[in-house]
DNA sequence: GCGGATCAC
DNA sequence: TATGGTGATCCGC
């Protein structure tokens, strides 16, 4: 192993000798590469730019880290470190009274393991240097891209600078957690309580398995290694044996790609093994701790530890010098753990830097928004918040509070999370992050699997947001009903309101039972409760809460109960959704209260229907027959629509009943939803994923698939722009269009930018099973740019209000296109964006081969 | 309890 | 043009 040399020499006519990365350490299949060359390109791609300034900034620190180190080391006098010693030799007999010989520990790290699975579902890829990620960063790299020195954690730019054929393909969670649960269900057969890292590795005791079957660990990992290549159609992974995990997963790392090692349980080969092992292979040991260790104590390898254990016990904690002790000595974690539960959740995201106090406000409420949506599908309420900023120059504060009460709502978290963030203006910000922690223990207990649907309409559909103090209430429902101009001006309008208020929020205390335990508490006997019975409720519970609340109270409307007949059939429009699209049903149920804040706006008159009295629903509700309504009769939410409406793609793709785009991709009209039941929950059929490579859907295939739809489509060509068509085949109406250009863009190649895309009133009140149509329209427009050699397609989420922006921006991620850039005319940069696109919002691109591929299950399905 | 850091994947 | 997101833990206040 030739690495460690650490280049503390400053030679100023190699300037790059010094710029440490973390690519800089060794890594499996990095092995013939020429690191010089990679250091270099690293560095002259990197010097001057912000984050190469803040590089140094903390370089700076940890230098000065190690040199206050070294005063503490020198001061220490020969008794100190006797006495020091003696407490090493005093832990080493406890510690080593504690070891375990006798279990044996398997850890198994797939290669490359989303490279890989890309390879897989895309064989061409085979052979050629490929990373997944993007421009910006890249998550895992195969073997081939690794000889360039691409690698995982590297900016994608830099990775194409080292390798210029490097294969970018988009990230695609689902179908790694697909491919992992393959995996996990091998692992199941050698220990059932295998504890999972992360998606592509895992420790497995199979001390059982092996004394059953007499067989020696080696063996046991070659059988499962196998068993995982033919179960997951193709994957390889590499395994260590070992006493202990620790050292497992030392192992797996040796042989990889596609090997394993194995330790022998006997305590001489383990400290043969652990003393000349360098530090930096210890989980746990980072870049920064092998440097004080090594710069500040000469300390390199396990060995060191324990022969300089009186400096560690002298210069750091307890815990610490008692870990890197334990290490020294090859000790490791042997037991099966406990089950862990989280301790935090949190949602954090990236974008151009900005001061424009708006844009942080808007961006920090999309993040409470997602954060609060991802408590509530796990269920957690939590009482610390924590607000994470990276200013421009990539420093990293945190600022946090803990409230009185346990809370998940999108609301509480944004009141909080807004004052934190107001505190810290003016300052410019490329990312926010917010995290909950301390959560509510006694409702983590609670067993998810019971009555889920009711608990997720009465808490998460609507009516928990009525239980909220916040008299802003309507603006998350609004938010989720798109379906005019109108709409979208009072989406703006509460927005604006909403955020007023927000920076004036006084600090107050709450003191009743939050809407989440009110619910747990409650579930069993109430399954629906109307918006007023719950109105009603919370007034009895804060009897002496101010007016104001009470007025608040007094313009919310009063909701239809929601209930999915048979599990899966909307009372109100009929519309199917199994159980488990919790997602859509949660945009369902919105729809359904957003269409009722319209009618509420539309007039008082009409908005006071009796409502029902029912204010308990047991489960015998639904076999009482459901009250059936249209989706399509929605003609008071189209009322006030202009004719043509600009890129709502919400409703262009086929949201506009609640239903996500996913659903679409896998079912694309309701009666294919029927016959899906239970669907599939990947966007990757299990027959496709093991598959040889898919072809992409041609133009034709888009046509003639787009004629079973009554879809007319066209598309009309004037040198590099374009227009795509469609037109209703029955009447030879136009129902929509998208029109772009293809243009070269900063000798990148073509690219496709699609400009517009609309769809007509028509449309989106005409038959649900042309809600597709914006799916076709956008097909068309990609496969042209596809055919013209484009590789990439561009589009800008415009700015038409910030709370839509956020939905459309989500939207479009959800169909494969990734973040940019903001464009906000902020910066000189965003003239050329802005003249191009001509207005504000969020450049956005998308790599059109992927999104082919993503697509094709679409229109390759229907021809056949 | 908070804030900064480190680490892993 | 451009350097991620999530979760855990530790240390020093």
């Amino acid at each position: 192993m030739d690495e460690g040399e650490s280049s503390s020499t400053n030679n100023p006519s190699r300037p790059w000798e010094s710029y440490n990365t973390v690519f800089t350490n060794a890594k499996a299949g990095m092995e013939g590469v020429d690191k010089e060359k990679v250091q270099r390109v690293v560095y002259e791609m990197s010097k001057g730019s912000k984050y190469f300034q803040n590089e140094e900034r903390k370089e700076a620190l940890m230098k000065q880290k190690i040199e206050h180190m070294r005063d503490r080391c020198a001061k220490l006098s020969s008794s100190d470190l006797s006495n020091y010693q003696k407490v090493v030799d005093r832990r080493i007999l406890e510690v080593e009274a504690t070891r375990d010989l006798s279990r044996v520990w398997l850890h198994v790290d797939m290669d490359a393991f989303y490279a890989a699975v890309e390879t897989l579902s895309n064989p061409s890829l085979k052979g050629k240097p490929m990373a997944v990620g993007g421009l910006s960063m890249i998550s895992t790299a195969n073997y081939e891209a690794r000889k360039f020195g691409v690698r995982a954690a590297m900016p994608g730019f830099i990775a194409r600078k080292l390798c210029p054929d490097l294969i970018f393909v988009p990230v695609d969670f689902p179908k790694y957690t697909h491919y992992s649960d393959l995996t996990r269900k091998v692992f199941k057969n050698y220990d059932p309580n295998f504890i999972a890292g992360s998606l592509d590795e895992a420790y497995l005791d199979i001390t059982e398995v092996c004394r059953e079957r007499g067989l020696s660990g080696g063996e046991i990992a070659e059988e499962l290694r196998s068993s995982v290549h033919s179960e997951t159609g193709g994957l390889t992974c590499s395994a260590g044996v070992a006493a202990n995990r620790l050292l497992a997963k030392v192992c797996s790392d040796i042989n990889k790609p596609n090997g394993q090692f194995v330790l022998q349980n006997d305590r001489s080969t383990v400290m043969t093994f652990i003393s000349s092992l360098p530090i930096r292979k210890i989980g746990g040991i980072g870049k920064v701790t092998e440097h004080i260790l090594k710069d500040a104590l000469e300390i390199k390898t396990c060995g060191d530890m324990v022969l300089k254990g009186s400096l560690l016990y002298a210069l750091f904690t307890q815990s610490s010098a008692d870990f890197f002790l334990s290490v020294g000595l090859g000790l490791g974690k042997t037991d099966t753990p406990e089950v862990r539960s989280r301790k935090s959740i949190s949602s954090e995201r990236t974008f151009a830097a900005t001061g424009d106090e708006k844009l942080l406000y808007s961006k920090l409420a999309e993040i409470a928004e997602m954060l609060s949506h991802d408590m509530q599908k796990e269920r957690l309420a939590a009482r610390t918040l924590t607000l994470k900023l990276k200013t421009a120059s990539f420093e990293i504060r945190s600022r946090a509070v803990s409230l009185q009460r346990y809370t998940c709502s999108s609301e509480d978290i944004l009141k909080h999370a807004t004052k934190l963030l107001k505190a810290e203006l003016p300052v410019s910000i490329r990312l926010i992050g917010l995290r909950m922690s301390q959560f509510n223990e006694e409702a983590r207990h609670s067993d998810p699997s019971q009555g889920t649907i009711t608990k997720f309409i009465v808490q998460k559909g609507s009516s928990r947001k009525n239980l909220d103090d916040n008299d802003s209430s309507d603006l998350d429902a609004s938010k989720n009903c798109l379906g005019n101009d109108e709409m979208l001006s009072l989406s703006y309008a509460s927005h604006e309101t909403s955020y007023d208020q927000l920076k004036d929020v006084v600090e107050y205390e709450e003191q009743s039972v939050t809407p989440n335990q009110e619910c747990k508490k409650k579930e069993e006997r109430i399954q629906v409760l109307e918006g007023d019975a719950l109105l009603r409720k919370h007034k009895d519970c804060k009897a002496d809460s101010s007016a104001e609340k009470t007025e608040a109270v007094s313009v919310l409307p009063q909701m239809e109960p929601l209930v999915w007949v048979d599990g899966y059939r909307c009372n109100l429009c009929g519309i199917e959704l199994p159980p488990s699209f919790v997602e859509e049903r949660q945009e369902h149920s919105d729809f359904h209260l957003a269409q009722r804040l319209q009618n509420e706006e539309s007039g008082p008159s009409s908005s006071n229907t009796p409502t029902s009295k029912r204010r308990i629903l047991g489960k015998e509700k639904a076999n009482s027959k459901p009250k059936k309504q249209k989706p399509n009769q929605k003609d008071d939410n189209v009322r006030g629509l202009h004719s043509v409406v600009k890129l709502l793609a919400l409703e262009m793709f086929g949201s506009l009943g609640g239903c996500h785009l996913s659903s679409v991709l896998e079912r694309r009209n309701p009666e294919e939803m029927k016959m899906a039941l239970p669907p599939p929950r990947l966007n990757l059929s299990p027959s496709s994923s093991l598959g040889e490579p898919r072809s992409l859907p041609s133009m034709s295939d888009i046509l003639t698939s787009s004629k079973a739809r009554n879809l007319d489509l066209k598309i009309q060509t004037l040198g590099p722009f374009f227009r795509v068509t469609g037109k209703n085949a029955d009447t030879g109406s136009e129902v929509g269009r998208a029109e772009g250009v293809v243009r070269p863009w900063f000798g990148r190649g073509l690219v496709l930018h699609l400009d517009t895309i609309r769809l007509t009133k028509e449309t989106m009140v005409m038959d649900k099973s042309l809600l597709g149509v914006g799916l076709y329209v956008g097909a068309v427009a990609i496969r042209h740019g596809y055919d013209c050699g484009c590789r990439t397609a561009q589009l800008l989420a415009i700015y038409d209000s910030d709370l839509y922006h956020s939905k459309l921006v989500r939207f479009y991620r959800r169909i494969g296109f990734e973040e940019v850039k903001e464009v906000s005319g902020s910066s000189i940069g965003d003239m050329a964006d802005m003249l191009v696109w001509g207005g504000v919002g969020t450049r956005m691109d998308a790599n059109i081969h992927h999104l082919l591929v993503k697509w094709s299950k679409v229109f390759l399905k229907s021809v056949s």
